[in-house]
DNA sequence: TTCCAGGCAATAC
DNA sequence: GTATTGCATGGA
């Protein structure tokens, strides 16, 4: 009777493995610049990866990932995907460089600001209240970078998150974004104790809400069609 | 043309 | 502490 993980596993049984955080392929051979990694939870593979982990976080905030590749591959295409070389960057150019994910000012600051906290870290773990304090990180990218870029168990729940569990009538509408991961978490928690486990589970089920809610939850009116919402299913 | 996308900070009450 | 507003491009 835990509604959360059957919602969990009704996904992954309908999806699959997702696979996230998606990876710059190094492999010139490979079909798309940046790919999925199903079934594999040995990601990041190193320091580069996890910083374009904390990239990709902060570039995706209000987009779709469709445009933060553009901008991903003009960085790399001018040789510019590590902070150090970002640093160097006439900002400008970083500017033009990350134009097709939007708010390009904002956002130019927010890596800006994010590499300098990341520098200080001296390659040691960051903390959620650390990364908190990073103009630019708010709950959702910190969650996002610690996840996915660190393999820490922290839920990320984002705006499907919220609209999926709205429309399931398992949270009201004021639920704040602490309400609905803690939700998740103490859900997810009963499943399992072990941290290991857990992350991968809260890596593939909020890649599985996007997925699902990019189908279902993204023109209203939503959820005709969602067969979460079939009486009787949770 | 309008609507929305893997949010955040600043400001106003 | 909660609600509103500006930020911006690109695809459906």
């Amino acid at each position: 009777m835990n509604k959360i993980y059957t919602i969990y596993e009704l996904l992954y049984k309908e999806y699959g493995s997702q696979g996230w955080w998606p990876f710059l392929n190094y492999d010139a051979s490979a079909k798309e610049f940046y790919s999925y990694h199903p079934n594999d939870y040995t990601f990041p593979k190193n320091k580069t990866q996890i910083f374009e982990v904390a990239l990709g976080s902060i570039l995706t905030q209000n987009t779709t990932f469709a445009s933060v590749v553009k901008s991903l591959k003009n960085l790399h295409s001018l040789n510019c995907l590590t902070p150090t070389e970002i640093s160097n960057m006439d900002i400008l150019k970083l500017k033009e460089a990350i134009k097709a994910s939007g708010y390009f000012n904002q956002k130019s600051r927010y890596i800006l600001e994010y590499i300098k906290f990341y520098n200080s870290l001296n390659g040691t773990v960051p903390t959620r209240e650390e990364l908190l304090k990073v103009i630019g990180i708010g709950e959702e990218t910190a969650d996002s970078i610690l996840l996915y870029g660190y393999n820490q168990a922290e839920f990320k729940v984002d705006a499907y998150t919220k609209r999926l569990l709205l429309e399931l009538n398992i949270i009201n509408k004021n639920a704040k974004y602490g309400d609905i991961k803690k939700l998740m978490q103490d859900s997810l928690q009963q499943i399992t104790k072990d941290k290991e486990k857990l992350r991968i589970i809260y890596q593939e089920f909020h890649a599985l809400i996007v997925n699902h809610a990019k189908i279902h939850y993204s023109k209203k009116p939503y959820a005709q069609k969602c067969f979460l919402k079939i009486p009787n299913v949770l």
